[in-house]
DNA sequence: CATTAAAAACCGACCGTTTGGTATGTAAAG
DNA sequence: CTTTACATACCAAACGGTCGGTTTTTAATG
C-alpha cells in the first residue's frame, strides 16, 4: 500500500546509519530516495519527524534483545543464545522486517551516533533503554542466581556483580573495536572472555 | 601572549563538549567568545582548525592516562591507582593546564560524540587512539603477568584475557552510566566490579 | 466498460534563514 | 609608520520547509 512512505523510511535510516541527524541533509534524503521534497512533505512533517519513526520502526528493535525468550536453565547456555543471536543479527540484516537486504557494512561508530541521537532527541526512547537496561541486568542476575544454586557456578561475588561482569564485559567490547577495527572480532572476542570468566566462576 | 586565542581554543572546547562538531556553529563561538568573527578569522582559518587544535591541546590528555607512570608492584595496586587518578580527573578540571575551572558538568554522552568526531575528522587522532589502546593493553598484561608470578593472583585465564576483562569492564561501565545517569557512579561500580574480579583471581 | 469527479501522490520552483567564510576598514601597539 | 588585533558589513551556498500546480490513482455513477 504505503510504498513511497517506507521507501523514505528505509532510505532515511540508511542515512542516518551513516551520519548524524544533524549531517543527513533533506537533499541528501530526497535524492537518495528518487523522489521528490514535495513527496516527502506530503507523508512526512519534518526532518525531525522522519528520524522519529525510523527508530521507533528499526532501530529499536534492532537493538535491543529480547531476554525473555531466552533459555535460562544454564548461565551457559543463556550467554550462548545471546551470542548466537549476535551472528544472526550481523549476518541476517538490519532490515529484516522489510526484507530488505543489508548492503551496508556491519555495526560502526556510527550506530553510536544514532543511539545518542535518539537517545538526546526522544525522550520516550531513553527511557525505552533505560527500561531494556534494566531488564537486560534482571535477566542476566535470574540466570546467575539459578545457576549458583544448581552448583553451575560459585563465586565470592554476588549474583549482581557477576551479572553486570558480563553485561559491561559485552559493552566494553562493542566500542573498543568499533573505534578500531570493525564489529567482525567481536563475537571471538565476547566469546572467548564469556567463556574464560564463566570457567573461573565453575571453578 | 597570545591571550585571545586560547581563550577561542578554550571556549571552543566547552561548546565542542555540549555538541557536536557539525551543530556548533561560528556564530555560537563568536558569541561565546565575546570577540567577533574578525578576531577569530585572524587566529584559525577555519572551523575545521579550531577543532582540529581543541583536540590536540586538551582532549587528547584528558583521555588518555599515562600508564608509564603507574605503580606495578601490585595488580591491586595497579588499578587502584587508576581509581584515584580517574577521581581526580572528576573532580579536578578539565583545563588543568590552563588553570581554568571545570563548571561544567562531568563527563556525559557528548563526550563520546566528540571523540567519534575526532576519530572521524582526524586520522591522526584515530592512530593515537589506537596506540594508546595498545599501551593500556600492554601495560594491563603485564601486571597481570608479573601478579601471577608474585602468586598475587592467579586463573585458568591467559594474562591476556584477564587484562582485556579489566580494560572492557571499565569501558563497559563508562558507556552504560553516560546513557542513564552521569558518571558520578561510575567511580564505586568501577571499583566494586574490579574488585570482584580481583578477589576471584585471588582465591 | 466508460465517464467523471474527487482524492492522493508527486513535482520543482521558491522562500526566509542560517551556514562558514571573506573583504574592508580602523584602532591600538611596537 | 608598519604590523597586529580586532570589528562589521557582506557573500554565495546550503539549510529545512512551503506552495501552487500537475499527474496518477481511486471510487462512484450511468
Amino acid at each position: 500500500m504505503n510504498d513511497s512512505r517506507d521507501h523514505i523510511l528505509t532510505t532515511s535510516l540508511k542515512l542516518f546509519l551513516q551520519k548524524s541527524f544533524k549531517e543527513v541533509t533533506m537533499k541528501e534524503i530526497v535524492e537518495h530516495t528518487g523522489l521528490s521534497k514535495g513527496a516527502f512533505y506530503h507523508y512526512f512533517t519534518s526532518k525531525e519527524q522522519v528520524f522519529m519513526e525510523v527508530i521507533n520502526h528499526f532501530f529499536r528493535e534492532y537493538l535491543h534483545e529480547d531476554y525473555s525468550q531466552l533459555p535460562t536453565e544454564s548461565l551457559a547456555g543463556f550467554y550462548q543464545s545471546i551470542l548466537v543471536n549476535l551472528d544472526r543479527r550481523n549476518e541476517g540484516a538490519f532490515f529484516t522486517s522489510t526484507g530488505e537486504p543489508n548492503d551496508e557494512e556491519a555495526f560502526n561508530i556510527n550506530h553510536y551516533y544514532l543511539l545518542f541521537d535518539a537517545i538526546r532527541m526522544l525522550p520516550a526512547f531513553k527511557q525505552k533503554q533505560l527500561d531494556h537496561q534494566q531488564e537486560e541486568f534482571a535477566s542476566w542476575t535470574t540466570v546467575v542466581t539459578k545457576a549458583r544454586s544448581n552448583g553451575e557456578i560459585r563465586s565470592a561475588m554476588t549474583d549482581e556483580q557477576i551479572a553486570k561482569l558480563f553485561i559491561y564485559l559485552s559493552d566494553g567490547v562493542g566500542i573498543n573495536y568499533v573505534m578500531t577495527e570493525g564489529l567482525s572480532k567481536v563475537r571471538q572476542e565476547l566469546q572467548s572472555l564469556w567463556d574464560g570468566l564463566y570457567n573461573t566462576l565453575k571453578d
